[in-house]
DNA sequence: CAACATAAAAATATCTACATTTTTAATTTC
DNA sequence: GAAATTAAAAATGTAGATATTTTTATGTTG
């Protein structure tokens, strides 16, 4: 038997670190010191440079030179660039899916549109939270697929993960207000509608609405958490 | 006086083995020895593997965990897939840019086409292919930048660098050709014409094309010179 | 004798501990 | 209270120890 191919500590540190920025144990602008980092993943400072300097690369971390690493700052600015920036994306990927997908795409997104319709609760709040998540990541992962390009999919992803502190924000408004889940639910059965009848323009339309409506919801999250 | 605010090396090691892989000094697909970087920049593994981890995130080296790194490979299919991509969100954001822009963005746009047209041979022709590249790279940027959204700008750029050695290939193919050069002055004299037109299904498309027309290119010298 | 397996050796990647430089905080001086 | 000095803390860099992979050499089997 094989043992498990070891994996470098830079790796797990970078898993961590990214890990704990976006559930918020790092807040926005905190230093993040070497003697801290050491202490709390049990790491030398080698590898955990080398996580970092992927942070830094992915932007969730600013370096600044011999005064060590910050958590990115967030900003009402920034929420706002970012949501515009993902929606009008998600919009130029869809056309292309409609554009380019074939009968595996259609099929792909009924089936994930019909499991995250069918999110109950099961051990607790905390447990559907994390289920809906997936599935609804699965879901609108499922639509932009479609377009057929890795670059373009990988530049999405990008975006998305630079938004996920703020998305985290709005995650919990959402997931536990019956209503809110409620209004969620038309939307994306409306989405699947007008996507599966090719009718682009609609689409892409809609999605930019579907992508956007977080924001305000966000924005005040951040304003009432004193997170700026 | 103030010394120069002392960068680390971490950002030296970057700079350069940027530059080097660009440039094809490594080619595609080679082992970077620790040991070999170490003697050719001067500098220890720490900053070193900084700078590796860096270029890890933005696809330009490829990290296995216990072998070390090497450069990302190059292929036909990801010339392709790249240049769809790079050519649909170039055609998303003169989109954005045409909707948004103002008489500011339509008087930059203007004044790069002039500088970009009256590239002259200066010292050799080393000196206009740099030049002539600098000036093409700030007339895209400026009619881009109109869309006003840094992230977007953002995504563009890291799309942009990935091309970056595929690019490289075409420049020299391209300014070292007179009759090259001309079209490229036409393309790029009507481009101007119907972005301040702000006709932009036509523009859309006219920049889509412009951008994809290296493709075949870079293809034909990528096997000529058999770097796949 | 070729194909395969094994074991030792070399090369390489990775990590840690320590030395150096720089920044930050505290204290003193004018 | 501002400027200068000193002391502590932190970031950065280096060298060497350790672990892993790759290569080479050697032996074994069919």
């Amino acid at each position: 038997m094989d043992t498990p191919p070891r994996q470098n500590q830079g790796i797990s540190a970078y898993t961590w670190l990214k890990k704990d920025i976006i559930r918020g144990v790092f807040p926005p602008g905190e230093k993040l010191l070497m003697s801290h980092l050491k202490e709390r993943y049990d790491l030398g400072v080698g590898p955990l440079r080398e996580a970092l300097s992927q942070l830094v690369a992915e932007r969730m971390v600013v370096a600044i030179s011999q005064r060590g690493y910050r958590v990115a700052t967030m900003s009402l600015a920034e929420l706002n660039d970012l949501y515009d920036a993902r929606s009008q994306l998600e919009g130029l990927l869809l056309r292309l899916a409609i554009e380019r997908g074939d009968d595996d795409w259609e099929a792909e997104i009924l089936a994930h549109a019909h499991t995250l319709s069918k999110v109950v609760e099961v051990n607790g709040p905390d447990e559907v939270l994390d289920i809906w998540d997936a599935r609804h990541k699965a879901f609108h992962q499922a639509i932009v697929s479609g377009c057929g390009s890795v670059h373009l999919l990988r530049v999405r992803e990008s975006l998305f993960d630079q938004a996920e502190r703020y998305r985290h924000l709005w995650l919990r408004e959402t997931v536990f207000s019956e209503a809110a889940l409620a209004t969620k639910r038309e939307e994306h059965a409306a989405l699947v509608e007008v996507i599966l009848n090719r009718d682009s323009p609609r689409a892409c339309a809609m999605m930019r609405e579907h992508l956007m409506t977080p924001v305000p919801i966000i924005a005040g999250v951040l304003e009432r958490r004193g997170l700026l």
